[in-house]
DNA sequence: GGCTTTCTTTAGTCCTACAAATCTGACTGT
DNA sequence: ACAGTCAGATTTGTAGGACTAAAGAAAGCC
């Protein structure tokens, strides 16, 4: 019936809206939409593993849209192990521990309502393992053009400030060159995805009240180890530094927490 | 026009191949082998990141098969960061560092072909950070109930040995215990991608000539650290059954090399 | 000449409708 | 009680067409 994007007549969809909030015609696609509304629901909770969707039919019929696009939406959702799609059974969510929390969507989708604590903390864990670690590497293997684009991040930080989008951008940028110092593909990989996921976090931090310390001495400090190779004191700075993430993280989820009590 | 599976009339894809080696009619769907197919292609590096693929009308016809099968697994690479498709432009193979390296899937085409040594080495790089860790928290952690499925597994270990099916399943029901033991959910996805990974190595050690030492002993100085709670023994026993095994793996895939030398 | 705007072309996106394969659970006969 | 069979539900796969976004070319403007 009614087609979505631009000339939509306003079906089922538009009046129950989760979908059409999205930026409408132009930015993302259709089945970016519906792949970020069924994602979340997941990862949130809303629908639990073990529940089973109503048919594809039903739905993209409810949802006002074609079952090609669903299909593909839901295709993306299998290729990420949050949900398996078997004929007769239907397509059912799957358990936590099969899916691949490491995707960034899905981390992505874990961040956008209100952050799982247990998730933040989990995640800082996993930071104070491999990040030292990073850091050591980083410092016996860096090339001269990674150790400049750190020392050209790490000025356009102290500059910005975490409150700015450029310094932020160097954040992450000082991090992105750091994990590719190390030369180790899978340490990248996973580093971005943590990354990413901290950054979510980070969005948090700056909506809390007031910044707490000002992070550039501390990467400054791992950034000197790195240029004088010295792997022991950069895995030193980085603990540090990880230490101080992890303070200023928890105390804006504990702000936010008591401004935006949750009721359950 | 011919389908493929079954009553397929051996079009243009059933004369040219890898897509329909796959067993036939029972088994995998056609969006499953073509998924393969693809993916296999791709992390092996026979399409180049930067290359696009062929238009999906084109190709579809060409291997014969309908549209939306090859959208829906051009779809699934995608939610795996392995393509990008715009209108105009066409579906792109993305760069590396975009992949989602600690997809199941993908290293499982990763491994499909010729191990690639790089990446073997940096995954029992990123093994040897975290899988002491992850011993160290499981010492502190764990209950009774992990321990006790550690130690099951341990026996039919011991039993079986690592040549028989049933002694890998232990293998890795010990290893999915350590980790479920630390209540980490971060480090229990990673190291099921990891142990995955790990997994499709095994195949060639055991392919491999003589089987060097017997992994029980080690497992076990592990399992009893955990056992009595000594954090620190923990991780280093774990790290001496790391390199233990990242030996095996070394000479298992010099091994390898030398009785199938690549020609490149 | 160099810049912006508009047009055309191309390839992905989304749609409809229909046919087939597959799994599950119930039924049925022994 | 148990195995085999069958029907229904649901996903899978097919076909072809209309729509839309985006890249590149052509036209217009300063």
């Amino acid at each position: 019936m009614a087609r979505l994007s631009g000339k939509n007549t306003r079906g089922k969809l538009g009046g129950r809206g989760p979908l059409v909030d999205t930026p409408k015609g132009s930015g993302r696609r259709l089945r970016g939409a519906l792949l970020d509304y069924l994602g979340e629901q997941i990862v949130t909770g809303s629908v639990a593993p073990g529940d089973t969707l109503p048919g594809e039919v039903e739905t993209a019929e409810k949802l006002d849209i074609s079952r090609g696009a669903y299909r593909e939406a839901i295709k993306m959702l299998a290729a990420k192990g949050l949900v398996e799609s078997r004929p007769k059974t239907g397509t059912r969510v799957l358990d936590r521990a099969r899916w691949n929390l490491l995707d960034p969507a899905i981390l992505r989708w874990a961040f956008a309502g209100r952050p799982d604590a247990k998730l933040v903390r989990d995640l800082f864990e996993m930071r104070a393992v491999i990040e030292p670690e990073v850091a050591r590497l980083a410092a016996v293997r860096r090339t001269a053009e990674q150790l400049a684009a750190m020392e050209a991040a790490l000025a356009t930080m102290a500059e910005r400030g975490l409150g700015t989008e450029e310094g932020r951008d160097a954040d992450r940028a000082f991090h992105e060159n750091l994990l590719a110092a190390t030369g180790n593909q899978v340490m990248i990989a996973l580093g971005a995805s943590i990354g990413a996921a901290v950054a979510y976090t980070t969005i948090f931090k700056s909506r809390s009240a007031g910044f707490s310390r000002d992070p550039v001495p501390d990467h400054y400090k791992v950034f000197r180890a790195i240029d004088r190779q010295r792997p022991s004191a950069a895995a030193k700075a980085m603990r540090e530094l990880l230490d101080l993430a992890h303070d200023d993280t928890q105390h804006a989820l504990s702000d936010h927490a008591e401004r935006d009590p949750v009721p359950e």
